[in-house]
DNA sequence: GCCGTTTTCGGCCCGACTGTTTTCAGTCG
């Protein structure tokens, strides 16, 4: 069992728990455990053959013998007894808005209902409304939610959704009554998908701009209307983005930086920096900071005062304009968004130790890109004239060299006409260096698919998988290092193969990678298109503790694809990825330099 | 169930909105 599979079953029992009324905090830890598993970089698996499930944060005694079973036996009692009181099928209704535990255990009590077209059924004989507590709007927006849950399954690929919030952004910025606005969430965060749009926007006349907002040509449907919030469903965009879901938040602009701080999340960053306030007698919340006054001292492990927390009226505001406002408070540093994930970076910003995380601008040249002598789109003069118009000091054309035939690869006496190719622009060229390069792949039983003494006369190697992707975690990991042991691979592409939301990461062990790659001098590629962002974070940040080198490619096949780079950099910083451990940060002559040094 | 720089018990983030109610529970983020 993988990482993701035991979080989604420590997930589950706590959706049980919950259906079946169990405390809440106990169902909480079981959601947090899962969390932690879910963004581990190492393999679960490996943890437990050391013996070391409890140094995952949230996973104590009782969890940890749940891993155990899972891993050992692939099932676990806690489930199981969950299971023969609550159906398991019960949590995927859950997953319907506007149902929670409590209406699920009613429903399933009631009238036994634990599928969706059973619940789609009951609502068609209208027992629901008759009963106390539910109503006509209780049906509506049941089936609503019935409609919306498949649709929303799936959460957005960053890449996908940028444009289109970027432009609804600055459509939103043009608008009257609209100050500030920030888009915020996992958007700001720059998480690989994107769940919804959390737009924060100050305005000196809330309702107006709220009223404004609704009748937006680009808002399909409005769920929910207050005051100073409002969720809609946006239109579909021009590139398939069906209906994402929005959340409109309007503050004054005196608490922009604290709602900021609130609304980026993550979730558990946010819990932690609240606790931090808590402790210096602060509470911190989405409109500020506030000093708490004339208060008798909450004393932790004393008698529990009932009512306490709720009675204090006496709160002096002592910031909240600005983000930095909301750390300063608790002592720290502004930590960028890319890393609020309660990962380390509280205590990496208490030790004044936070990484100085790589910026688009340190980017001085793309060294994973697709011509049309390939199956790229352009020519490379074309490639090489943007790139400099971008401000790069030079590339690497890495057209594929592969058995597949639908990508038109090169075979070796295309290669040396290529490398000629090159040579003769270059001369034309002034101030930007084209390497010749290949993307070749890496054949089932790890050996190169083109000959030693045609990759020698290549400047940059970059091999790849592309193929057997189905092999055995021991079989594609000994593949995969047997490549990059060859003297002449420099650079190992796409490392896990992923496609988000397409295809799974093929089975490696990716420690065992880093560490070969490590001894090997090897590079290891973010790649930077967004349906890959591979290696993603956590295992860029694995590979930079592990003194790995990285380059941020965009693998670009058209000249549009260049502005992809933007969401490898992303990654890379949400690896805690800095300036200094990506090559292609490296002006021309010190990667030339830095280029000899394998073999 | 987890956690502990006041450590083995007591606390665990917290506010907005909806639908139904007439003071609040449930859901969401």
């Amino acid at each position: 069992m993988d990482n993701l599979e035991i979080a989604n079953i420590l997930n589950q029992i706590a959706d049980l728990m919950d259906i079946k009324g169990e405390n809440t905090f106990k169902i909480n830890a079981y959601r947090k455990a899962a969390r932690a598993i879910e963004e581990l970089a190492e393999n679960i698996n490996e943890i437990y053959s050391k013996d070391k499930l409890k140094e995952i944060p949230g996973v104590g005694e009782s969890i940890a013998e749940d891993i155990k079973e899972l891993i050992e036996k692939g099932k676990c009692q806690r489930l199981k007894s969950l299971k023969e009181k609550i159906p398991a099928k019960l949590s995927e209704l859950m997953d319907i808005k506007g149902l929670g535990p409590k209406k699920v255990a009613f429903l399933y009590k009631k009238f036994k209902i634990t599928t969706v077209p059973q619940l789609k059924k009951l609502i068609g004989s209208h027992k629901l409304k008759k009963l106390f507590g539910w109503g006509e709007k209780s049906e509506q927006n049941i089936l609503e939610g019935i409609n919306l849950y498949k649709r929303f399954k799936e959460r957005f690929p960053l890449g996908q959704i940028y444009p289109y919030a970027i432009a609804l952004k600055e459509k939103l910025k043009k608008m009257p009554f609209v100050e500030q606005i920030e888009i915020c969430g996992s958007f700001r965060r720059r998480k690989e998908t994107i769940g919804d749009l959390d737009i924060l926007v100050t305005s000196k006349n809330p309702k107006k701009m709220i009223d404004f907002f609704v009748n937006l040509p680009e808002i399909e449907k409005v769920n929910a209307k207050g005051a100073t919030k409002v969720n809609v469903i946006l239109k579909q965009g021009a590139r398939r983005q069906n209906g994402v879901e929005a959340d409109l938040r309007v503050v004054k602009p005196e608490n922009f930086g604290a709602a900021l701080h609130y609304f980026t999340g993550s979730k558990s960053h946010n819990i932690q920096i609240r606790k931090m306030g808590m402790e210096r007698r602060l509470r911190i919340n989405e409109y500020g900071v506030f000093k708490i006054k004339n208060h008798p001292v909450i004393r932790p492990g004393a008698p529990s005062n009932d009512g306490a927390k709720s009675k204090i009226k006496n709160l002096l505001r002592i910031g909240g304009r600005e983000e930095k406002d909301i750390f300063r408070a608790v002592g720290l540093p502004f930590i960028p968004p890319e890393i609020r994930e309660n990962e380390g970076e509280i205590e990496a910003a208490q030790k004044n130790n936070l990484p100085h995380l790589i910026k688009e601008k340190d980017i001085k040249g793309d060294l994973h890109l697709h011509s049309n002598w390939s199956d790229g789109e352009n020519s490379i003069l074309e490639i090489a004239k943007t790139c400099q118009k971008r401000g790069y000091q030079y590339m690497a054309i890495t057209d594929h060299s592969s058995p597949l035939g639908i990508i038109n690869g090169l075979n070796p006496s295309r290669i040396l006409k290529q490398i000629e190719t090159i040579k003769k622009i270059n001369k034309k060229l002034r101030n930007f260096y084209i390497f010749s390069g290949i993307e070749v792949d890496i054949n089932k039983d790890g050996s190169i698919f083109l000959p030693n003494k045609i990759l020698k006369k290549i400047d940059l190697v970059v091999a790849g998988v592309h193929s057997s992707f189905r092999l055995s975690k021991e079989q594609m990991t000994k593949r995969v290092i047997k490549a990059i042991q060859n003297l002449n691979v420099d650079i190992l592409a796409h490392p896990t193969g992923r496609l988000i939301n397409k295809r799974e990461p093929y089975e490696i062990d990716i420690s065992a990678i880093i560490k070969e790659a490590q001894r090997t001098k090897t590079i290891l590629e973010i790649n930077a298109f967004w349906s890959r962002l591979d290696l993603n974070a956590p295992n860029a940040r694995l590979a930079k503790e592990n003194e790995v080198k990285l380059v941020i490619s965009t693998d670009a096949h058209s000249l549009n694809h260049l502005n992809y780079l933007t969401f490898g950099v992303d990654t890379a910083r949400r690896g805690w990825i800095e300036k200094k451990d990506v090559i292609n940060t490296l002006s021309l002559n010190e990667l030339l330099k830095f280029l000899k040094r394998k073999g």
